[in-house]
Parts: structure tokens; sequence; C-alpha cells
RNA sequence: GGGCCGGUAGCUCAGUUGGUUAGAGCACACCCUUGAUAAGGGUGGGGUCGAAAGUUCGAGUCUUUCUCGGCCCA
């Protein structure tokens, strides 16, 4: 038998996989067939499966982390597709806020243009026009992963219909009264009379004023403390007439201490931190005094003190608060605190039951709100201020300090914190916290520990402040009756805004006559009309009513929502409030977040340390196919490492794999044939074949296990294991000798290859949703039809290939093989033999134990060319090995004393 | 600074309710093969389970502290 009579494997499938050139390709096929267009028709009908895409912002090109949040979605979608349901994938974009409106500023700057000479409804067009470039760019990118989905229609929360749905949503909340108006410090500049971002923010040194004042002692428990001197110091003595709070440190030590200095403070008792006395009295030029008390910050819990000009009609008690924001660095560690003025003091009076309210107008001038100082302009105030204080004998010292301060980034004037009027949606007043937790618990998170990130967030929130002073976004549907400033609620006026907005967009709201959208009903000139605009994350929160609700070939509510671990404070944290607040539930009913794609080492990538991958370069360097197999092959639930190292060695895995299905075309000659496993009868197979389709039944239970809990890493890690142990070292090694050797006819080499089909056919399957270029190659190469793997289902195996005895049997054959394999290495490092087929065994089994292997062909089981089993009285298995004596077979090469018994 | 989550071989991950000498694949080393060949097979080395203390007959697993990292908040 020549050389030429051998069934060597043949195939058109290359070794090398080139998948960077390859898989364009292979995207051209799927745009040439509308593979999503064919998906949808193939499942018509069947049970839905929704993966609600959180809208990534439209702006610059995709990081690491948005490749991973969208070949994960996509791994999802297509294991549902595949597993027999109608899995629907509609990609959107986040297209409204600040970042746009920047990037065309910036552009302003550039061919200086004034933002401010520029009408609004241009502004906005040129930010529409800005985000519609980039969801090109990213869509782009995006299906260059392998991403399959309604790229054609896909949803942007700038579309018509979405603004007008938004004002749809705002005018339930409206209409049921949980939007209500309140007050919130933002940063403000009086000269622009505008609120800034903090990105608009710069900062510069400036010289401020600096005040050491007292608030006397009302009501304490502590003895000593009664009508002593609780001092604060603060570089913004204007905002002393707005201060209603103290706030300390529980965790710090203070001390009561005496003054003897001859003055305004002569024989009182002020309080301090211990760790600032020195610094204190240093600046106050305090000479003389006495420790009286060391007490612990918490016990000033309940204490209240005077404002320092209860004497001018300030009246109210200030009392003292909790508050970790308190530090040593400087002052006294006892902060003042005016809510309509800074952030911590607004969150931590908001969380005492004590709102801010408007102290400073727009041009920075204190309002009527604030007894003696109406009128006067808060950068004039602090001279007012310090001669107020010190006439009433609160004024330990004052003196200057020039220190880092904000400043705009227009006019360079400096900032200040200011109270402004914001539209918030309460957590209370119709339980949407109640609602929100409950529905939380009504969902199932992957991983579970999700669950308790967000409840504990809901838990705590203060109510959701839903408007900006911005201009690109949707404006918030709001007119405020001139004479008794109450909101106009109406369901008509509500609705005509939408059939406009749905028409032609939101821009007319800042153009037209306001007469429009409050139609006959109402006379325009008895409101106003609000300029504000709704915050992004209502927009996003409210992508499930305008697209989940609004499309026929969607369901509400999603199946999933899959987002990166920070959206637990973004998305997904917006969409349960707005849906629990319109539609008393989640619009999800479970919760997948991953964590954050890091360096090789653990650390975030930035560009400082150097250490940022973008996909375009895995792309370029490696494919699409290998980073899908670093999202598969990474648990998510935890941050994921990424560097090339990493990368280079889930190519390697992937070379195996490709391999594997290389050596099953080979043998096949690329002739894939369905084997109706129903019809074959098992017991005509051989044992190995029928071992093999028990690992296959098993593994396929396993594979079902672990894609019920999305637990890929483990999946992809078992699907590794079956290429490179069960296939490569075992099953395709030992049936070599078959494929190559015997006569085609013969029954063993059939029985061969109705394994080899089935095998290919199951790991095309099992692939699919993690290497979909590769298993459609493949897929390309082999099938009749023609048309697509990812149309295909899965493997649906019969229990009758489930063979318990079998596989008890074939494990300890497989212990046997590894003792027998460590015999011949013996002889191997000892030059006494090369190749297995050089080997003779010479195997002792115990006598209990004989029998059940008797049938079995060991030479063959460890593929040496002879294997003797011997009957012993050890309960040890013991192998020797020798060279085997004869002849070279030159067909199968196995060595036999006489000639070969096959050829 | 606060809240939450995490740290098991070079890498990706297992490790059941605390119970023998902590596992797998990849990588690595050496050997074999040259009929899966820029492939394939065999054998082997490699971990004080982030650190320390504690509970226990017994801790990778439980407790505390520390440390490093990530997310969120300030």
């Amino acid at each position: 038998m020549s050389k030429e009579q051998l069934n060597l494997p043949k195939t058109a499938f290359s070794m090398k996989a080139n998948l960077p050139s390859k898989e364009p390709k292979i995207l051209e096929l799927w745009e040439k067939i509308d593979l999503y267009e064919q998906l949808r028709k193939s499942r018509k009908g069947k049970e839905k499966f929704i993966l609600h895409d959180g809208p990534p912002y439209a702006n610059g090109n995709i990081h690491m982390g948005t490749a991973l949040n969208k070949i994960l979605k996509d791994i999802i979608v297509k294991f549902h597709q595949m597993n027999g349901k109608d899995s629907v994938y509609v990609p959107g974009w986040d297209c409204h806020g600040l970042p746009i409106e920047w990037k065309i500023e910036e552009q302003y700057k550039k061919s200086k243009k004034n933002k401010n000479e520029v009408p609004i409804v241009e502004f906005r067009k040129e930010c529409r026009v800005f985000a519609e470039k980039w969801i090109e760019v990213h869509k782009k990118q995006f299906r260059r992963l392998g991403v399959v989905g309604d790229w054609e229609n896909y949803y942007s929360t700038m579309s018509y219909d979405a603004e007008a749905q938004i004002v749809r949503e705002l005018g339930k909340f409206l209409k049921e009264g949980s939007l209500y108006r309140g007050f919130k410090p933002v940063l403000w500049s009086t000269v622009e009379k505008t609120a800034l971002a903090d990105a608009e923010v710069e900062y510069q040194d400036h010289t401020s004023d600096t005040i050491y004042t007292a608030f006397t002692v009302k009501k304490t428990d502590i003895k000593e403390l009664d009508g002593a001197d609780v001092i604060i110091w603060t570089t913004t003595p204007w905002t002393i007439p707005a201060n209603r709070a103290l706030a300390y440190n529980e965790s710090l030590d203070y001390l009561i201490v005496k003054l003897n200095d001859d003055g305004d403070f002569k024989d009182k008792k002020i309080l301090v931190a211990e760790k600032l006395l020195d610094s204190t009295i240093k600046d106050c030029q305090i000479k003389e005094f006495k420790i009286i008390k060391n007490i612990k910050g918490k016990e000033l819990k309940q204490t209240i003190c005077h404002h320092p000009f209860s004497e001018l009609g300030f009246t109210y008690d200030v009392p003292l608060l909790e508050a970790r924001f308190v530090t040593t660095e400087q002052g006294t560690g006892i902060v003042h605190c005016a809510p309509s003025h800074g952030p911590d003091d607004f969150n931590l009076c908001l969380k005492n039951g004590m709102k801010a309210i408007e102290s400073v107008d727009d041009d920075g001038k204190y309002t009527k709100n604030i007894l003696l100082f109406e009128g006067i302009h808060i950068f004039k105030a602090n001279p007012i201020v310090i001669e107020r204080l010190k006439e009433q004998k609160k004024l330990l010292s004052n003196g200057k300090l020039t220190h880092s301060y904000p400043h705009s980034w227009r006019s360079k004037a400096p900032l200040v914190h200011r109270a402004t009027p914001q539209w918030f949606i309460s957590m209370e007043s119709h339980k949407l916290r109640d609602k929100a937790l409950k529905a939380i618990d009504e969902t199932t998170f992957y991983p579970s520990k999700g669950k308790e990130r967000l409840k504990s967030m809901i838990e705590t929130r203060p109510d959701w402040c839903v408007s900006r002073q911005r201009v690109w976004g949707v404006p918030l549907p709001i007119f405020v009756s001139k004479k008794n400033k109450e909101i106009l609620v109406d369901d008509e006026v509500f609705e005509n805004i939408a059939k406009i907005y749905e028409k032609e967009g939101s821009d007319c709201w800042f153009s037209d006559n306001p007469q429009r959208f409050l139609g006959e009903k109402y006379n325009a000139d008895e409101f106003e009309k609000l300029s504000d605009i709704v915050e992004v994350w209502f927009d996003s929160g409210s992508t499930h009513s305008f697209v989940l609700e609004k499309r026929k070939d969607l369901k509400w509510p999603a199946s999933m929502y899959l987002e990166g671990s920070d959206q637990h404070r973004g998305w997904f944290h917006s969409s349960l409030l707005e849906s629990c607040g319109t539609r008393g539930r989640a619009p999800f009913e479970s919760i997948l977040s991953h964590g954050f794609v890091v360096d090789g080492k653990g650390l975030k990538m930035s560009k400082s340390l150097g250490n940022v991958i973008a996909p375009e370069d895995i792309l370029k360097k490696y494919g699409a196919d290998i980073l899908r197999i670093w999202v598969a092959s990474s648990n998510y639930a935890e941050d994921l490492r990424i560097d090339y190292s990493i990368l280079d060695q889930h190519s390697e895995s992937y070379r195996k794999i490709r391999n594997t299905f290389r050596y099953l075309l080979g043998n096949l000659n690329d002739n894939f044939e369905e084997i109706d496993l129903e019809k074959i009868n098992l017991k005509n197979l051989p044992e190995l074949e029928q071992f093999m389709l028990h690992k296959i039944y098993t593994l396929n239970l396993n594979f079902e296990k672990y894609f019920k809990n999305y637990d890929f890493h483990n999946l992809y890690k078992e699907l590794l294991n079956f290429c490179t142990v069960d296939l490569s070292a075992f099953y395709f090694d030992i049936r070599k000798d078959t494929l190559y050797c015997d006569q085609k006819n013969s029954e063993k080499r059939k029985s061969t290859l109705i394994l080899l089909n089935v095998i290919l056919n199951i790991l095309l399957k099992w692939f699919a949703p993690i290497l979909a270029f590769t298993t459609e190659e493949i897929y390309q190469l082999v099938s009749k039809n023609k048309k697509s793997i990812h149309l295909e289902n899965f493997l649906n195996l019969p229990k009758k290939i489930e063979n318990l005895e079998v596989e008890k049997k074939w494990k300890e054959l497989i212990k046997i093989r590894d003792i027998c394999n460590i015999s011949i290495e013996e002889k191997r490092s000892n030059k006494e033999i090369g190749s297995s087929l050089e080997a003779s065994l010479e195997i002792e089994l115990n006598e209990k134990i004989f029998d059940f292997y008797k049938d079995i062909d060991f030479a063959e089981l460890c593929i040496t060319s002879e294997a003797k089993v011997k009957k012993s009285s050890n309960d040890e298995i013991k192998v020797s090995t020798k060279k085997a004596l004869g002849e070279k077979c030159p067909v199968c090469w196995k060595i036999n004393k006489n000639k070969c018994a096959r050829h």
C-alpha cells in the first residue's frame, strides 16, 4: 500500500487565521445576506429576548470599555438567538449634554466666534450634527467587532420622537405632583449671570477675607459648653447671613478653652478642635487661655447655637450637625454651613431637613430672604459682615488669605456657589423610593452583588434634580403663572408640545412664540416659559419609553439591561426611577453589570501611565475573534485585565481551537454531514465513540448551565479544555491510525467519521456566539445552504447518548493510560525509544479488574505497537515498557514481529 | 476622606457547608514526532492562596487590622 492510498487530511481551511483581513470579508457577507433581517425572519413569533442597549455618548472613538460592553451584549444576544428565541438588539446613542456643547464651543474658540452671539437654535443644530457624525463612526466600529443588531434603525435620545416622549414622561411627573421647584447651589458667575459646570472652571489665585467668628451655644448636654462660643473659620464672610448650621466631625477631639485676654472675649469659653488650637490661638493672637475640658466629637450631638446676628433678628436655631467632610487641615474643626452656598452644606442640611433658599439673585445681590442685607452685592458684603460681627462682639479676628479659587473660564471672574431655582422629582411624595426598592427586589442581578449596590444608593439618595441651565438638551416643558407662581399642569399642553416636537424637534422651544405651545386655552402673556433643559440622565432613563414601548419588534420591560458597574449610579439608576415613577415597576427583568477594563497589572488605563490599548490596535494585530475570546474568558464580575501578553495567550488558545477545527475538516475533507443521533444505533459504535458521545452530552449540560448563569469564562474554559484535552490529546490522537490507515469502508473508520461530524457540528454551535467570525468561516466552507451559522440553533442531544457505565470504565482507562505514558516516557528519556509506536507495553492489572478491561486494546489506547495485559494480585497497576521488536509497517508504522495484519 | 467590591502558579480561571500533599488550560523547560507540520504528542518544574494577628483539633475558606487595586461619592 503506497502513501497515496492513505486517507490523509485535506482541507481548504488554513492553519493561519489572518483574522484582520478575513473578518471584514465576513462582515460583507453578513451585509449581503442581510443577516439581521434573516435572524428576525427565522424567529418570527418566537418568544422574545430583549437586551435593551444602554446608549453610549456620541462623542469620540470607542475605547476598550465600550468594546467590552458591546461584545458582551452581542455574545448574550447570539446565545439566546441560537437557543431559539427572537433575540432582538437595537443599538442606541445618548446625544444631548455638556460634553458636546464644549466641543462646539471649542470649535468656536478656534475660529474666534463668541458663543453668546450665536443664536441658541443655530448652536443646537451644530451639536446635533456633531452627534450624528459620531453615531456613524461608532456604528462602523461596533459592527467591526462582529456585533449584529438593527444598525439601520438605531435609536437616539435626540430623535424627534424621543424628545417628544421625554416631554410626555415629564408631564406624568408634573401631573402627579412629584415634580417640584426647589433650590440647589450651583457654581455661578455673577458677571455672566450664568451657571457653570465644573469643567468650565479655572482655578486661579484669589485673595479672600478670612474671619474667626463665634456662635454662642444656646442648648447643650455638656455643662461646660453652656454659654460658650463655638468658633468657626471661613474665607467667605458674605455667606454668614445665610448660615443655618455648623458641622463637626464625631471622630475628632475638641477642647473647651477659657480665654483671659482683655477684649470682647475676656473670660469667655470657646470650642475648637484639639489639633487646631495652636493655629487658632496664633491667628487670633490669644495670649492667655486655659483648657477647661476635653470632649469627644460625638458628645456635640444635640448642641444648638445662636446665629452671631441673633440680636439683629437672625433668631433661628443653628444646630451642630455631624459631617465627615470636616477635617483638621485648617480652620477650627467646626465648619459653618450655608446650604444655599455650598454643595457639602446643601447635602448636610438637606439630610437634616433644612432646604436651601434663594438667598442671592442672578446679579449677586442678597434677596429679600436675607434680613439686613437685601440688595447688597455679595462681593461688597464682606466688610459689612465683618463690621457687624465686631459690633455684636462675635469676631475673634479677621485677615486675608491668598488661595486657589474657582474662576470663570470665559470672563475670569471669581465664582460663587449660589442656590438657584431647580426642578426636583421627589423620592417621597409619591413613594418613589419605596417603589424603586421593591422593583430592585423583583430584578435578577448578574453578578448578585449588583443588587445591594443599587439598593443602597436608592435608599440614601436625595430628590432627583432634573433641571440644568444649559442649552443642548430637551427643554423642560414648564410654564409658570406670573400671577400666582403656580406651575401649569395640563395634559393638552404637554401633548401639544410633544406633537410639535415629533414633527420638528425641540429647537422651536427657544425660537417660537410661547403661545404656539400653550394653544388657545391659555394666554402666553400670563406665563413665564422656562429656559432650563432636562438633565441628560432623564433622557437616557426614558429610553425604555420611546424604544421598548414604542417599537413593535421589542417588548416592555426588557429582558436585560447590561452595562459597566458605574451605571448603578447612572443608567440602571435613572431608568429604574423614571420607570417606577411613571409605570410603577422597573423597565428590566434582569441587570448584568461588568467591571472596568484595566491594564495587565490591574491599574486603570490612562494617557499619563501610557497603558492605554485601543480596540482598533487589537483589531489590526489580532482580529475581533481574539478580542471576543478575551471578553468570554474574563470574569466580568471583577475588573478585566488586558495587555498584549494577555492577548498573546488568548491568541495561542485560539490557534488550538482553530487546529481542532482543521483536524475535523481535514479528515472530513470539508464534507460535513449532519448526523441524526436519534437514528444511530449506539451499540454498533466502538466504546471509545460511545465514551466521546457521553462526554459531549455532559459537556452540553454544563454548557447550558453556564449559559443560564451568563458564566462565560467557565463555559469558554470547558470548551477549550474539551478541544485540547479530550480531543487533540486523546480522541484525535488515538483515531489518527484509523482515519489514515483503515480502509474507507471499515466500520471503525465510519464510526469515527460519524463522531467527527457530530463534533464539528456541536463545536461550531457551541463556539458561534463567541467566535462569531471563525465559526462563520467554517460554516461557509462546509454548509450546504450557505446562509449563516448565526441562523442555526443549538443542538438537542438525545438523552440516550448519556452512558454512565462507559464513562466510569473509561475514566479508569485514562488513568491507566497516564501510567503507561509515564512508563513510555522513562524509555524515551533513556533514548531507548522515540515514538510511542516503538513501545511494547506490559500492563499488570489486579485480577479483580482484569475481566473488566479484557476487551480493551491498550495498544490502540496508548498508541503503541503492542500491549500485553497480565493478571496480578497486586492492587497497584504496574506498567513496564520495552522496545517493540520487528518490522515497521510502511503504512501504519506499527512494529510487528510478523507481517502487519492490516496492511 | 467615606461607602462598596476585589487580590489563589508568569497569564486566564476552579476551589462545594472550614477537613488529606491547593487544581485546570495556556505559557515555560526538556524529550518525541515530521502522515493535524509556522501543527501534533509525552513528561516535568512552578503557589508561605496580598500581609499580620485571632477563632478552631484543623483556615485559601470564618473574624479583626493593615496593604495594594477598582468603582461610586465627597
